[in-house]
Order: structure tokens, then sequence, then C-alpha cells
DNA sequence: AATTTTACATACCATTGGTATCATATCGTC
DNA sequence: GACGATATGATACCAATGGTATGTAAAATT
């Protein structure tokens, strides 16, 4: 149990944050203890509250992780489907990679149920609309340079595209609804190809 | 201190609820104790647990009463547009009086914020569909009987227009993106005119 | 080699939501 | 009008929780 080089330090973390992530994603933040983090992940609470300042942090931490995984895959199918220089089918191929992380459970659960009352609805939609700005806004900013609409709908549209795809995803992944994933998909397109004025063109 | 009669007992259940309401609204679900409200409202744990199962069964019931107020006032809104047989013109002030309501802290942070969190992911989504259902479904579903898109549309377009004026609310009550409520609006009649191949009739 | 810092372990604490129990006033029934 | 049943609510208590205080030994730094 000696364990005390930095890399061994490490894998204390990475072991705390991977179990944490299985609960938080499983049972939810609130009913999640700090006993059975550090249970299920073999270590104690001194060692938790080593690594991170308190639940609070320790969950933020995972938040981020998801995002970023979820942001890099995003990324490289937007980049795959804009070497073609097509920017409908380069934002809707990323917002079809998101649609796809929104319905995980551990996505949705962590990032976006428990999200906005854990880190405070303030804290999380900054930092979603963060997310947002990076990858939608550029989008419907170039939409709307091209004269598809108005220039001050770029940022409004974006936020509310964004929104619709986590609407989406919640309905796919309690499928209470009956409405599929192409379903809204094919909707998602129509909203945005009728916010742009743009008579079907060849879908993707 | 002998209020004992029915109508004392309403009186207690009705200060429980005002003082719980606040207390839910300035500091959230997570961090208001049982103990800070009964204080608040000047009874004790044993009459709060004798009105309310639980703090989340108290919750459920603030969470209703917010959702049939505003209810009741969107109906109202919608009707009177209606007036006019202008399915357009009710759908949409039924939709400006939602995003109203979504901006008003106290709605925002009980219903949309904590909601999620406290009632689980599924039983709010289901009882915010319900909701959709009886005010923005029937507005889709004639637009689609129409002719304006898919009556498979109908129910996604629905979800996802609700969830962009959830959105367009958390956005507006922070205010830190410089995008007004106006256009908001303007983007979200854009989007649902886009979605409906209308090309811009007289707005209201 | 001395000292400081890192990495954990253990014991403990205040607060929390919830329960068990008790007291008393009101209400229906006769 | 007596009386048991029930509604109302007050008090004491409990287990579980997030977090802290403190201790300790290994590693890094000087």
């Amino acid at each position: 149990m000696a364990k005390r080089t930095s890399a061994q330090a490490a894998e204390t973390r990475e072991a705390i944050l991977a179990a944490a992530r299985a609960l938080f994603s499983a049972d939810g933040y609130a009913t999640t203890s700090i006993a059975a983090i550090v249970d299920a992940a073999g270590v104690t609470k001194g060692a938790l509250f080593h690594h991170f300042d308190s639940k609070e942090a320790l969950f933020l931490q995972i938040w981020q992780d998801l995002q970023l995984e979820m942001d890099v895959e995003a990324r490289a199918a937007a980049a795959a489907a804009f070497s073609k220089f097509d920017h409908f089918a380069a934002f809707l191929a990323g917002s079809r990679v998101y649609l796809s992380w929104a319905t995980r459970p551990e996505y949705q659960r962590i990032v976006l149920v428990d999200g906005p009352s854990v880190l405070g609805s303030a804290r999380w939609h900054g930092l979603e609309f963060d997310l947002g700005k990076r990858t939608l806004v550029p989008g419907t900013k170039y939409m709307a340079s091209k004269g598809h609409f108005p220039k001050a709908m770029a940022v409004p549209a974006a936020l509310m595209l964004q929104a619709s795809l986590n609407a989406a995803a919640y309905a796919l992944a309690q499928d209470q609804l009956g409405v599929t994933r192409d379903q809204f998909l094919a909707t998602f397109e129509r909203m945005l190809r009728g916010l742009s004025q743009i008579s079907s063109s060849k879908a993707g």
C-alpha cells in the first residue's frame, strides 16, 4: 500500500474519477455519496479530498472531461464534412455527433441533467455557451455572412438549435414519445434550412 | 398558538409553500434546508412533515403550482390571439407568455433548473411534455394538417421549439450574451415560419 | 542530511432529511 | 353533551452526509 510516487498518485486520481463518473452517471450526483465513491475506487476519503477540493470540484472535472471528449469527436466529424466545402453539411455532421453524445446516459445525466443544478445555472450556461461559441456559432455566423439570415440572429439561432438537440436527446433517451432519431434530425435540418430561407438542397 | 381549525391548517400549509417557494427560488433546492423553511414559515418540522411527505414532495407541489399559474396565463393569451382565427398568432402569443414566465428567476430556478435533477430527468420531461402536448402540439398539428410540414414533425417540432424558448429564457435571465428578447423572439418566429415553409406573412 | 512538500489515512464534527412519539383541539356520531 | 377518532403540530431523536483536523510516512528539494 506504499504508493507514493507521483505516477501512482495520478493513478489514484484516475481511479477516483472513473469511479465517480460511473456512479454519478448511474445514480446521479445527489444520491452518490463520497463514501460510495471511495469504496468503488478502492481509496479513502483522505485521498479524494487531497486530489479534489470538494465533491462539486470532482463533478466539475468529470463534466469538463466529458465535454472535451465530445468536442474532439464533433470537431473531427465537422471538419471531415467540410472537406467538401459545404457549411451546411459540416454543421449537420457536427450536430449529429453531438446528438449521439447527448443521448448517452452518461453524458446526458452528468452534463445535461445534473450539471445546471450542481454547478449553478449561470455557470453551466456560461460553459455551455462557450462550447457553442466554438462550434455552432461559427457555422451560423458564416450562414449569416452569406445572407441566409440577419447577422443578429447568428447567436440566438445557435443557442436555440443547440437547445433543440438537447431536448431531442432527452426524448430519445427516454423513448416515450415514439419519435425516432431520424425524425428529430429531419425536423432539425428543416428548421435550420427554414431559418436560412434555402429551399431544400441536396441533404446529406 | 392554538390554531387547530381546518381553515388554519390550510393557512399553515400555505405559509410553508410560500416560504419554501421563496427559498427554493433564491437559494436552490439543495442548499435550502427544512430548518430554514420552517423558520421562515414560522412553523415547526412536525407541521411540515404532516402536510408533505418529504422535501421532494413539497418541491413537486410548488413545481406544479408554478406550471399551473403559467399555463393559465399562456392559454388565455393564445385564446385571445386565436379570436382572429390566426393559428400562427395564437402560437406566438402563447410562446411569448411562456418566454416571459421562463425568464422569471422563480420559475426558471424551480421549474427549469432544479426540476430535472430533483424530480428526475424522466419524470421532469414527462411532465414538461404533458404540458407541451396541451399547448404547443395542437398548434404544430394544426399546421401539419394544413400541409405546412409533414405530420411526423408535429411532435418533434413542438418539443424543439419549447426547448428553444427555455434556452432563450436562460440567456435572457443572465443577460451575458447581449441578445435581446426581441431578437430571440424574431429568431424563434423565423424558425417557426421557416419550418412551415411560409414566406413571412404579416407577423404580430 | 535536513527540511519541506506530497500523498494519503483516520478520527471526528456539524448539519441534514426523516422518524417516533406525544399532546391537544376539532369533528362526527350517538 | 359525552366520547372516541382523527387532524394538527410540537419535541426529541437518529442515521447518513460532506467536510475538517490531524497524523504520518515517503518523496522531492535544498
